[in-house]
DNA sequence: GTACAGATTGAG
DNA sequence: TCAATCTGTACT
C-alpha cells in the first residue's frame, strides 16, 4: 500500500483538495476495514477566508489542531447531529483544511446493499462519517502515522479536465465573496457527489 | 449562567 | 420550505 505522507498535505490547500479526489480513504475499525474513494472536496483557507474556522486567526479548542502541520484529522459536530471530517493541510501555523464532503464506498460493504443504496451512503460530508464510524474520538489523528485511518494512492489520476470547480455549500454567511470562491472540487459526472 | 447559530439532512 | 438537535462560542 502507498500510503500518503506528510509532504502530501504540506503543498498548497487548493492543489491538495484537487489531488485528493480519486484517493481511497481507509478507516480501520476493529477487524473491519471501510474503504471509500474520495469524488468531492472543499477547501477552507484561514484566517483570510471568512468561511473558515480560522477566519481573523481565531484559535479555539475546536479549530486548533488546524494550526498543526498538514496530514491531521479536523473533525467536529455542525447542527448539532452531524461530524464533519476535513484533512488539515500547509504547514505549522497556518489553519488551512480540506472538507471531504462525498465518497465512492469501495471494496466490501457491511450488510446486503443494492446498487442504488451505495450512490446514497456516503455522499454528503455527514454521511460519510456515519460510513467510516467517525467521530470526535478521531480528533487530531495523524494520517501519516495512524492505524486506524490513513489515505491510499492506488495509482489512480484524475485528470484536470475530469475537475470540477464550484461554490462552497452552507457558507453563505461569510458573505458573497467568500461564498462565491470556487474552492469546491468533485469528479466530473461522479453520481457519489453531494446533491446540489 | 444564558443565548444563539451552525462547513447538514431528509421529510413534507 | 423547514425542523431536528446540541456543542462551541460570545457575552452578561
Amino acid at each position: 500500500m502507498t500510503r500518503l505522507k506528510r509532504e502530501f498535505y504540506l503543498k498548497p490547500t487548493l492543489e491538495t483538495a484537487k489531488k485528493l479526489l480519486g484517493k481511497r480513504i481507509v478507516r480501520k475499525d476493529g477487524k473491519r476495514k471501510i474503504v471509500g474513494k474520495i469524488v468531492e472536496t472543499e477547501a477552507y483557507i484561514g484566517p483570510k477566508d471568512k468561511a473558515s474556522h480560522a477566519r481573523e486567526g481565531k484559535i479555539t479548542k475546536r479549530n486548533q489542531v488546524e494550526y498543526l502541520a498538514g496530514g491531521r484529522i479536523y473533525i467536529y459536530l455542525v447542527y448539532g447531529m452531524y461530524w464533519q471530517l476535513n484533512f488539515t493541510t500547509a504547514s505549522e501555523g497556518k489553519p488551512e483544511c480540506v472538507l471531504i464532503r462525498a465518497l465512492e464506498p469501495a471494496g466490501k460493504i457491511a450488510g446486503k446493499i443494492t446498487e442504488k443504496e451505495k450512490l446514497k451512503i456516503a455522499n454528503g460530508p455527514g454521511k460519510l462519517c456515519d460510513y467510516l464510524k467517525l467521530n470526535k474520538s478521531l480528533y487530531g489523528e495523524d494520517l501519516c502515522d495512524s492505524k486506524i485511518i490513513w489515505v491510499e494512492d492506488r495509482g489512480e489520476k484524475i485528470k484536470n479536465e475530469e475537475i470540477v470547480a464550484a461554490k462552497r455549500i452552507g457558507i453563505d454567511y461569510a458573505g458573497p465573496y467568500w461564498a462565491k470562491r470556487k474552492w469546491r472540487f468533485y469528479i466530473k459526472g461522479s453520481p457519489f457527489v453531494s446533491k446540489k
